[in-house]
DNA sequence: ACACAAATGTTATATTATAACAATTATAAA
DNA sequence: TTTATAATTGTTATAATATAACATTTGTGT
């Protein structure tokens, strides 16, 4: 287990992400080390690349593409090719450290990576500021999957993206 | 308006979309006539690309690509492009009268396009035998709303795509 | 040290989508 | 009917996203 003090005393509350101006360095230190500690819970390794990409991604609270990834990760790695991002990809996405922004083809931060499953998020993505944020609605799930269920269809994966402005970028 | 007769009584029960077996040839002329009517309503050139684009997409229940449009269309129109298709998907999506599925980077066609305003469908959508129906759950509409709402977000637009299987595919 | 599997490097290509400008066609005013 | 205008389509090129295939390197356990 990587070290990790007072954890709980770090993290913010839900929903802090609207706000543009909170302490993003605990998101990114948050993330990795939850990272790190469900990576070796599962003897997946988390290597530097893995890590690094994990860590651009998580650099806001926008979705970034694997183009603006490897824009940023070649400077520092000359030799980085469209498989050096997208292998990195499959994998913080097989870990559920990630999600997949499919309105967006692009890639966000998964704040709470399930131990057990992974699962698929929900999100709200702000037009104006571009800022997303996944909602927990266990209730739309439910709610789903009888719609479905009342037609015989059973649910194995979904896509919930909804697209709007955020309460900041309301200037009313 | 185009000569229709006894619509009602050849429209098929909501559902039908499951049932490999339908009728299919009554889905393609009910969309193509109710096309016609809401481009006429509205003063929009359904041209032949168009019509004809949309009747491709309708050839089956399944979200089908740009590009096997393209590879279709070009059997009968030399010159045919990518932006011939593009632009009339362009048209058709505004329209109303198909849907993006963003999960598959492919477009189907609306079974219930609104005259009023353009909606985004909610799809259920078959990883077996690729079909798609779209639901009409206002509910789970409205429980994204109110969440989102919960955090001051107001939604703009949304997408729900479910993958899973549909009561034909599950061979229990 | 060795064998093996996993990860990364490297080159090429597939797939999806748009930009830019020219030519044609539909619509309606003169 | 002619003519002006806007909408549509043709055409060529390229952007943006993603994967295939195979070589090389690195990590892990024996
Ligand atoms: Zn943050
Ligand atoms: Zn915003
Ligand atoms: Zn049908
Ligand atoms: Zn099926």
């Amino acid at each position: 287990m990587v070290q990790r003090k007072a954890k709980q005393k770090t993290k913010q509350k839900g929903g802090a992400e609207w706000s543009h101006n909170h302490d993003h360095r605990l998101c990114i230190v948050d993330a990795l080390d939850r990272a790190a500690d469900l990576c070796a819970g599962r003897g997946a390794r988390l290597t530097s690349i893995r890590r690094r990409v994990l860590e651009l991604i998580w650099s806001s609270h926008r979705p970034i593409g694997a183009y603006s990834l490897l824009e940023v990760l070649k400077q520092e790695r000359a030799n980085a090719a469209p498989p050096t991002i997208y292998r990195a990809l499959e994998f913080l996405l097989e870990q559920g450290l990630i999600h997949r922004i499919e309105s967006q083809n692009a890639y966000i931060g998964c704040p709470n990576p399930d131990p057990d499953q992974q699962h698929k998020g929900m999100f709200l993505i702000c037009t104006d500021c571009g800022n997303a944020v996944e909602l927990e609605e266990t209730k739309i799930d439910r709610l789903l999957r009888n719609s479905a269920s009342n037609q015989g269809f059973v649910i194995e994966s979904r896509t919930v993206e909804a697209a709007g402005l955020c309460p900041e970028c309301q200037v009313s």
